[in-house]
RNA sequence: UGACUGAUGGUGUAACUGGCAACACGUCUGAUUUUGGUUCAGAAGAGUCUAGGUUCGAGCCCUAGUCGGUCAACCA
């Protein structure tokens, strides 16, 4: 259905030449490899997105690899909850692959290294190590211990490996090149000891490989083909294909590393780090705080798996830094819900309405549309009465034209129901609004077919019947930070910006009596309100609704422009000096292209430079004279623009006709009439 | 002062071997609408970081520059 967009991002270009090279496409072969120290986030999600992707679009498997290299770090929890994170965006993963399966193999590699002399044992201080590997400008400094014996290396090892150290005494580092401008090739280390307890290997290891050894071999064993990592890893890859070298069998599958940009999203922060402090901090009550930008937190805000996959896929993937706009992620859920949720009624700052001419105590059982986007969505029923809540913002005593709800006088229909008139209304003493009284018409009611039925009025609003109302917290977000890019600021911390109202609880919300049942996984609309889901803190006979994202509001977006041009208008303007292009490059531009144009675009075209000729300076043209004899276009728009010159008055000067004489000789037809004209 | 890398409307991505810069979001009109939602029709908005060069023709190729990112954890 949305094949018809054949264009490729550029890991798929990659991946199509390699198989226009001969690469076969059976072989191909994804990963996604998370370390499990974190919960998942919208970042993520792109990788998980451009991974399993590329399996779904190749036919190829994708390992869901951990990255479990760090006990220290490391948990079970982080694992099973990026499974559960991945599985709910719909993926299937071909093995549930860990580093940690392969610590024996990479421990022989790494004594065949040494073996080769490309290994050896280093034993000083961390301190002592970062002096010693220099700067990026300068090059470092060979360890005392880069020539020790194979022999005693090997033993060294193995003591390493047998717990006979402290974490932190001994090294196993790679002998590479001490003075590479990559710092990563500095005799980068490989085996450091951590006494620390595993959480899939136990107590069995003392020592565990670092990142860099771990992974390139990993995604060899399992031949991965295409190893995809963000930019940030761009500098590893020499020592990625240098590992690699060490160890690989020509006769199979060398994987390839690419990198891409990690996703940022506007008005978040997306790394571990950062989101870890948040929790930490009681920011937010969790990773999966609803406001957070994780896979989890936005599961339980209500976001769609469809709607992140979607978001991923029209967000797209490429090389360069980002900064994705959250309203396009918003836009993604709306779109998909809007297809799906069941449409309801909620009040949540409420006012009563009274129908004076409606009998008391009468009840009547109406029907709510459940989905007009579904036709076969059916109807669910709500009860109407005399006494009803309707939201404040729907009323005003007083309204200007532009204002469609409910007021004095002022006619509205209730969604589904009858037509109302405001006819009162009921203050206290300090005069705030406690009620409100109407008459309705009797005729009107929704779907009965007469006449007042089809009327049509201005508005239309929700209500619920006070009666009936089933009471519950609704929680409203706002983002997370009032800045766009909050970690992007060198003399401020991005916990600088946090937004102190990104949370607001509406304690009693009204509801109609259908969402008594709401379903967890469902979501709702809560009709010209926007979209709600349960929470997960949601109790029977306590309901908890998260609001997911509202529904477009021009109306609010109309106040807020009339508010703002209201202010700006007070202020006595200052007009920003007007930025508009200046005519020569006008000239210019169309110049570049005129060799291009033939037949009515080129006289349009001609007669352009003519117009803007107009607003031309003697003294601007004459530079461009020199321009280069090739660039043709732009030499018949100077011609063109100094006959209008000319015949303006401007006096022929010595540089002039030389350029006119010039032209004149030229090879280009056009530019050789357009000479002889002046000559 | 190094190495690597990137630069296309406000934002994010396109443009297959060079051939009058496309799509989506956002913005703005108008129509439809028992949601100021949806849908539909339309508009504005970049001459592709700068300066040269190659070419009949450059966002794509070359040269130089500018600006941004990354790299010096016993993290991944």
């Amino acid at each position: 259905m949305k094949e018809a967009t054949e264009s490729l991002n550029f890991i798929e270009h990659i991946i199509e030449e390699d198989l226009a090279n001969g690469f076969p496409k059976e072989k191909l072969c994804f990963r996604f490899p998370p370390e499990p120290n974190g919960y998942l986030h919208i970042g993520h999600a792109a990788s998980i997105c451009l991974n399993f992707g590329l399996g779904e679009k190749y036919g190829a498997p994708v390992n869901l690899r951990f990255d479990d290299t760090n006990p220290a770090k490391e948990e079970q929890e982080y694992v099973d909850a990026i499974k559960r994170d991945i599985a709910w965006l719909g993926f299937n993963w071909a093995n549930e692959c860990y580093s940690s399966d392969y610590f024996q193999q990479l421990y022989d590699w790494a004594v065949q290294l040494i073996k080769q002399g490309k290994a050896y044992v280093d034993q000083q201080s961390s301190e002592l190590i970062a002096e010693q590997k220099g700067t990026p400008t300068s090059p470092g400094m060979p360890s005392p211990f880069r020539d020790r014996s194979i022999a005693e290396n090997l033993d060294l090892f193995e003591r390493m490996k047998n717990g006979e150290f402290a974490s932190g005494t001994y090294l196993l580092r790679a002998k590479i090149d001490m003075a590479s401008p990559n710092m990563h090739m500095r005799d980068p280390i490989l085996y450091r000891i951590i006494h620390a307890h595993h959480h899939r290997t136990g107590n069995t290891w003392n020592i565990y490989p670092m990142y860099d050894w771990a992974h390139g071999e990993s995604d060899y064993l399992e031949q991965v083909s295409h190893s995809l990592c963000t930019l940030e890893f761009k500098a590893h890859r020499e020592l990625y294909d240098w590992y690699l070298d060490q160890i690989v069998d020509p006769t199979l599958l060398r994987p390839k590393q690419r990198e891409f940009a990690r996703r940022n999203l506007s008005f978040t922060v997306m790394s571990k780090r950062k989101l870890l402090e948040l929790v930490q901090k009681k920011v937010v009550s969790g990773w999966d705080d609803p406001r957070m930008p994780t896979i989890s937190g936005l599961r339980r805000r209500g976001y769609t798996p469809n709607s992140i996959r979607n978001f991923s896929e029209v967000a797209g993937i490429a090389r360069r830094e980002n900064v994705t706009d959250v309203s396009l992620l918003e836009f993604c859920v709306r779109e998909d819900l809007n297809q799906s949720a069941t449409r309801v009624m909620a009040v949540l700052n409420p006012i009563k309405v009274v129908i004076q001419n409606y009998p008391v105590g009468q009840v009547e059982i109406l029907h709510l549309e459940n989905n007009p986007e579904k036709t076969d969505a059916g109807t669910h029923e709500v009860p109407f009465s005399r006494e009803l809540y309707i939201e404040r913002a729907d009323f005003k005593e007083e309204a200007d034209s532009k204002f469609f709800r409910l007021s004095i006088g002022q006619e509205v229909r209730l969604k589904s129901a009858y037509i109302i008139k405001a006819e009162s209304v009921v203050k206290d003493a300090a005069g705030t609004l406690l009620e409100i009284h109407c008459s309705y018409e009797a005729e009107s009611r929704s779907g009965s077919g007469t006449e007042a039925s089809q009327r049509k009025v201005k508005s239309t609003i929700h209500w619920v019947s006070v009666a009936h109302a089933i009471q519950a917290e609704v929680r409203e977000y706002d983002r997370l930070f009032l800045d766009e890019s909050p970690d992007a600021h060198e003399s401020k911390s991005y916990m600088d910006f946090i937004n102190p109202n990104s949370l607001k609880v509406i304690k009693n919300a009204y509801l109609e009596p259908y969402l008594s049942q709401a379903n967890s996984n469902e979501s709702y609309q809560f009709q010209r309100l926007g979209y709600f889901t349960l929470d997960s803190e949601s109790r029977e006979g306590k309901l908890v609704f998260n609001k997911t994202v509202g529904l477009k509001d021009t109306w609010a977006k109309q106040n807020a422009t009339a508010a703002t041009k209201q202010q700006t208008s007070s202020k006595p303007i200052a007009q920003a000096p007007q930025e508009t292009k200046s005519a020569l490059n006008e000239i210019q531009y169309i110049g570049k292209k005129l060799t291009n144009l033939s037949g009515d675009k080129l006289e349009e075209a001609l007669r352009n430079i003519r117009v803007q000729a107009e607003n031309v300076t003697y003294e601007e043209l004459e530079p461009l004279f020199g321009t280069a004899a090739k660039k043709v276009g732009t030499r018949i728009a100077v011609l063109v623009a100094l006959t209008v010159l000319l015949a303006k008055g401007a006096s022929k000067t010595p540089a002039a006709a030389e350029f006119i004489a010039s032209c004149q000789s030229d090879e280009s037809i056009t530019l050789k009439e357009e000479a002889a004209k002046l000559a």
